[in-house]
DNA sequence: AACGCTTGTTGACAGTGTCTACATTTTGGT
DNA sequence: ACCAAAATGTAGACACTGTCAACAAGCGTT
């Protein structure tokens, strides 16, 4: 009716987007479908992004960037517990802290989540979604190269650690919104393999750091 | 042509499927590729399917059995191996040669292991595929029981350690093949990285098991 | 005023999954 | 042995998809 130019169309693509594979996953995530919840015509997204995997690789590498703000938020969020209880977190408390949030992250956005790791639907050569991802990678990097610097495995490699510890929460989250825990355990076990999937990887100790409804008890009287 | 009743129709676009997934990956997963590949009309999957998502569903069951197999395969060799030099595997080893298996399943046939684990793409709820799955699975609690006869976390539960035991290897192998790995470190880094990672689970002892190339040295005189 | 660029629409095309109508073969009961 | 019924395969249609080409409207620059 109207062709003319919307301000901020680009934007508007990419949160269609996310309502689409938010409502209705990832089969009912396609090019016309994402155009009509924008309100424009089926064209219209290819004058901003090549192909639909490109606009599929621009939402992933926004959801890298939501990853990484995820992750830092929970990261403050503990660091602020501990300090009202006059502590410090350890470095691999941190790690265990950052896990949590990666499984926050996949738990409130599967969609988004899942289309990050599509390898045949979104265009991997994407220079913003290799950029992004590999400055989530650098942020775990980061916090291992601080547990190594408090004697956690310092003989090995930073980049291999992190690589190993982000497969054990990535298998996590996959396997859980595959719905593959569903037999084996209850509701809300995720939380439960996790702590036990670092007992298992970081020792003991920071395995309780993770999770706030098990670690802090700072509010009760 | 000849509209006849074919032998073994069923049979042959079970095999065409993964033959195309082989060939051409996910995106080229199609229903009509497939009867292509088959030799049959585009109409006729649905004479032996209710649907594409059923057939692959099917493909997916068949790959579970076929990670079983694997696996038992591994386990089989490993245990040859010790016996040539008149020793036994530990129950964790056993644990450390089944996740070798599964790496060496998910990248000897990527695409099956893909489409085994892409819910948007088969019904999950068919029968042949959750009875295949809870089989695979049972086989690793099994192992994992093993384990706890032995000591190894006799105290938890063994149906949350194998889950956690699978999400490690299985998010080494999806992370794997999504080319996560490609730019942090070299070729073949993948079994490096599961020994790395068996060495955080089951501790040193487990790690050196998995791989025959560094474990077996019987045959140098 | 005239031009070019950007942004959007519309219609087309090949390809897809699934359905229906039809043809043929196989099978089972009598 | 025979005939009806079920099973199996084909061909065409439908709605839907991603992508492309042709066209129109608004905008800034000269």
């Amino acid at each position: 009716m109207t062709p003319a130019a919307r301000p901020d169309t680009r934007a508007r693509l990419l949160g269609a987007a996310r309502e689409v594979v938010a409502a209705d996953g990832l089969e009912g995530l396609t090019l016309r479908a994402i155009a009509r919840r924008a309100g424009v015509s089926h064209g219209a997204p290819l004058r901003h992004f090549p192909s639909l995997a490109a606009l599929l690789a621009a939402v992933a590498a926004d959801g890298f960037a939501r990853l990484v703000a995820t992750i830092d938020a929970h990261l403050d969020a503990a660091e602020r517990r501990a300090a009202a209880r006059d502590r410090r977190l350890l470095a691999v408390q941190r790690i265990a802290v950052a896990g949590a949030g990666y499984l926050d992250f996949a738990r409130s956005d599967p969609g988004v989540f899942a289309v990050t790791f599509r390898r045949e639907l979104i265009d991997i050569s994407d220079a913003a979604y290799r950029e992004q991802g590999y400055r989530s990678f650098r942020q775990l990097v980061t916090l291992v190269e601080a547990a190594q610097a408090e004697g956690w495995h310092a003989d090995r490699r930073a980049d291999a650690l992190a690589c190993v510890l982000w497969a054990h929460v990535h298998g996590l989250a996959v396997l859980s919104l595959h719905g593959a825990f569903e037999g084996a355990a209850g509701d809300g076990a995720l939380d439960d393999l996790h702590q036990l999937s670092l007992e298992l990887s970081l020792g003991p100790a920071a395995g309780s750091a993770a999770n706030p409804r098990t670690s802090d008890n700072s509010s009760s009287p």
